[in-house]
DNA sequence: TTGTATGCGTTATCAT
DNA sequence: ATGATAACGCATACAA
């Protein structure tokens, strides 16, 4: 309280004192949720503009109204793994469409097994939407619901009466499995997503499918297992053109083990898995077919259109957006789900003749 | 206030007063701010979980503390659009590593000419980073100043003792400019970054460049011209591939007048216009030589590696983020300048032989 | 170690 | 149209 610290800003008291208003009146001025006499009006903003004064405090704001204006939304992993798939910049875009009505702002953070939730516990958020899949996202829910306010879950298990938007991962991932056992391929294998928040890479045992949390992952595997039974699984550590290629190199080097087709869970892990296949003189379809998940654009196929099943990522985020909407509006949130669309490509044709 | 409502959440008031402490020993038993018995420790949470309080509210400690824990990244033009372009990832990877200690959260917000930004004014953040180059940024800039909260600027004209993050764009471009030239071209086009905040794509004029007022544009343009002064330019309305294919048609379509060598602002734009002259049969670096800006890894060259001037994009976020931190400790924030490292790739070759 | 008292800066309600 | 007042929920300085 010494005379040396930093000039106190100016509060909306300051201002309705020198304007001579009550303070009531000056709020209602920066608000606009009254009429206020055109003169006492200018009275105040010159007050305003006088005593330097932008405006209410945010954070007082916040407190009175009960509303922070911010949506929080959790990803799993680092931010920069998660704008490198196109699948969830495409979700944030449409969930900023949904979101615009509120025009609220979007408050990044993550869930990652090193945190103890303090920051999802003590962000000043209206709401929350989870994104992943990971188990961890059990954790995070467990201290959003804590919270009491609006949550909604994209592609996990939330539990309770919680709004999710889903995908109909298995029935998209048997279609893509039997449109590849159409073509004749009996010899096939799959690249997984991460199984878990540890996102082992490996050979996908009983065991490990036994602890698995990964929701995405496990029911895209059960889809293309409804078709090929007996297929072999490697999980990849995330969705990657670099980790498809290494698991992609596992797959395909060895020529006598070798499957005449490739399944992945997604487009980057699809593309991953082509170039080790041009890595190793492998020729895609003729040599080796394969398949993505998730139909997003991908750069460097040379032509090759990739067979995927192509799911409604923006439309998905969107509805997302919609239903924190709603839920801020005091409305029940609805569980959206949605369906993906199977695309035939140029990565998959009829397995070589022995 | 009729008995319907929502029952009022727990206050740790509520939870003092069922504890039978002093809602100071409750709030210290939250925050861990000071020695509290065991005991009664274990009774105020106790009656926490018996009353279903979770925590402080965030909002009201926001207001007592003067801290909000939360950061705004300002970028200019639609969300979707920055997170396409890797140098803007890259750089919000850096700074929530330099943010890190503050464990603060980042609050996405676009700065876009249509807002009255109102968001900017009025939302509860404890600093500000504006990424992005339009001159809008100028407008945003007033805003910002005027709550009195940290400020710092990548890559734009930040004015009076704002610090900036900084990078050599004009020397890093002139020594692109200079590699194609010792290549022995004389022939060479130029693709920019758009001008303003309008993004027109469109040959430069003088007209044009005197009302420019991104200056990412501006320098690296400049830096082109101390080499090539002569040289026509093209902007495009972005950063972004299909605005290199774009353009790079216009300039490549005609024979007579195509340049031997195109020299693009931006890596994203520079692979565009690879594509383009590979539409049009021609090869790249034999029938014409393309240099890009940044140093981004890109997919789809086929094997090429991109001639260009890498930047430190992951190290200009963590820079920005640590001088935020400083600044909120109190600190003077300090301008940091970053220079690019030239990479001679395989797109650039002399020119053919005539 | 614990309790008391105050204020953080607003805005909603109600009365005038 | 304007003003007085009471919360909003918490954290800190200080006293005990």
């Amino acid at each position: 309280m010494t005379s040396h610290e930093t000039p106190r800003r100016a509060t909306i008291a300051d201002v309705a004192r020198q304007a001579g208003v009550a303070t009531s009146t000056a709020s209602v001025v920066f608000s606009g949720k009254a009429k206020v006499a055109e003169a006492t009006r200018e009275r105040v903003l010159a007050a305003a503009s006088d005593l330097g004064y932008t405006g209410p405090d945010p954070r007082a704001a916040s407190l009175r109204r009960g509303r922070s204006g911010i949506v929080a939304v959790v990803l799993e992993g680092h931010l920069r793994a998660a704008f490198l798939d196109p699948v969830t910049t495409a979700m944030m875009d449409g969930l900023t469409d949904g979101l615009a009505e509120l025009s609220a702002g979007i408050l990044l953070m993550r869930d990652e097994p090193g945190e103890d939730g303090s920051a999802l516990a003590s962000a000043p958020v209206d709401a929350f939407v989870l994104i992943g899949c990971s188990g961890r996202t059990r954790a995070s829910l467990e201290i959003v619901r804590g919270r009491g306010l609006p949550v909604v879950v994209i592609e996990g298990d939330a539990g309770g009466d919680i709004p999710r938007i889903t995908l109909d991962n298995a029935a998209a991932s048997a279609a893509v499995a039997q449109h590849v056992k159409d073509l004749g391929h009996t010899d096939v294998a799959f690249v997984t997503l991460s199984l878990d928040a540890d996102r082992t890479r490996g050979p996908i045992t009983e065991e490990r499918l036994a602890t698995a949390t990964t929701d995405v992952t496990i029911d895209r595997l059960e889809g293309l297992r409804r078709v090929f039974p007996a297929a072999p699984a490697i999980s990849a550590s995330g969705s990657l053109i670099d980790e498809g290629i290494i698991v992609g190199r596992a797959l395909l080097a060895d020529p006598d083990s070798r499957p005449t087709a490739v399944i992945a869970q997604s487009d980057l892990l699809a593309v991953g898995v082509i170039r080790a296949a041009e890595e190793l003189g492998l020729r895609v379809p003729e040599d080796v077919s394969v398949a993505g998940f998730d139909g997003i654009e991908v750069d460097g196929l040379g032509g090759l259109l990739l067979t995927t099943s192509v799911q409604p990522a923006v439309d998905k985020g969107r509805a997302a957006g919609e239903q924190v909407a709603r839920m801020l509006n005091g409305l029940p949130g609805e569980t959206q789900h949605f369906t993906c669309r199977f695309r035939a490509g140029t990565t998959t044709a009829p397995p070589p003749a022995r």
